[in-house]
DNA sequence: TATCAAGTAAACAGAATTGTTTACCTAGAC
DNA sequence: GTCTAGGTAAACAATTCTGTTTACTTGATA
């Protein structure tokens, strides 16, 4: 098959194979080996593991938010549900089998220089869901949507460590109880 | 010199190369010519590099638990200011030029299997500090110690993260606003 | 001073890493 | 059917990784 779906399909097994085993410690014949194809044709799409690596994160980003986005706008129709909602697309995010923990943070623990690419990546990442959340804050009526903003975003990156390491699931009910009364004193009913 | 002060100084240096480049991307070889060690002395004080990697986090869960309790206790004598205090420490900590995040936090990035030693140190690492700081909640007459602490560990957990991907160092200052908040609510002046 | 434990420096081994090259195959376009 | 783009499989190269071994050095001690 001359099918041009071998990109994505090498992106989509990194994907699962980054986020179990981390980046270092996963070969590119790993990844080649599990998707199927030749180190060759590897090498032709991605001119280096960290190209791949690049790459990879690139289309997660674009994946997990959509996803995330989605799954908030479909759990309430309201700014303020929305907003609240979060925190359930989250806890669903956590039961997952194969959830290790967002795939950006354990990228800067990897890559920590400040100038490395990936890192900059993971913090666009970051950067971008800040600004979605910024934006429900405002639909949601906000007296200050960026401090709200910043407090809900703070609460969802401890919830995703503590479900990650400790592995405790109701870390998103704990987030998501803390951010009701933050945005109950920020929004009036 | 005969002196057993070797495995200190190995681990030491470990903790700082782990720190900044990430477990599988630092190799023994960094680690033993960084700390001017032959490699024999280096295995014969380690049978293998995952037990440098697990003396490297047991040793330094001493030292940051150490280090972390007494900056709480000097910054305050009453146990709510105590409770406060764990977040400007936290910004103390998040403003060295050689943070790099939660050591334990970027192990079981790299580390994830349930049953792995290394993420079980990680998750032994986070449950002593949620103990700690549960002690903190009860000394502070908490309605619910048990809750209170599970939200001040998430807050503190969320302020690293967001300091160590998005660099921003006032994290700190976010989830310490939302402690506040939280501890006011559980204990009355 | 002779001894000995403990260390260094460096060679070595074997596996694994990223990346390249070579020889072969195979489905479609013509 | 033939040609060809694009693929596979596998060998190869160069480096790096963990871990071992060997030969030499040194400092404390009896």
């Amino acid at each position: 098959m001359a099918r041009s779906g071998r990109r994505e399909h090498l992106i989509h097994t990194a994907i699962a194979l980054f986020s179990e085993h981390g980046f270092h410690a996963t070969g590119v014949d790993m990844i080649m080996r599990a998707s199927g194809v030749s180190k060759k044709t590897m090498y032709t799409y991605f001119r280096s593991k960290e190209e791949l690596v690049l790459a990879t994160l690139e289309v997660y980003d674009g994946i997990f938010r959509q996803h995330f986005v989605q799954a908030v706008e479909n759990a309430s129709s309201t700014p303020k549900g929305n907003l609240l909602a979060v925190f359930d697309v989250a806890q669903d995010w956590f039961s997952e089998d194969s959830f290790y923990g967002c795939m950006f943070i354990n990228a800067v623990g990897e890559y920590a220089t400040a100038d490395n690419p990936i890192r900059k990546m993971s913090q666009l990442f970051k950067a971008r869901m800040y600004s979605y959340m910024r934006q429900l804050c405002e639909d949601a009526g906000a007296m200050r949507p960026d401090t709200l903003a910043e407090e809900l975003a703070l609460l969802l990156e401890g919830a995703i460590v503590t479900a990650q390491v400790s592995r405790k699931i109701q870390a998103a009910e704990t987030a998501k109880r803390i951010a009701s009364k933050l945005i109950d004193n920020q929004i009036q009913a």
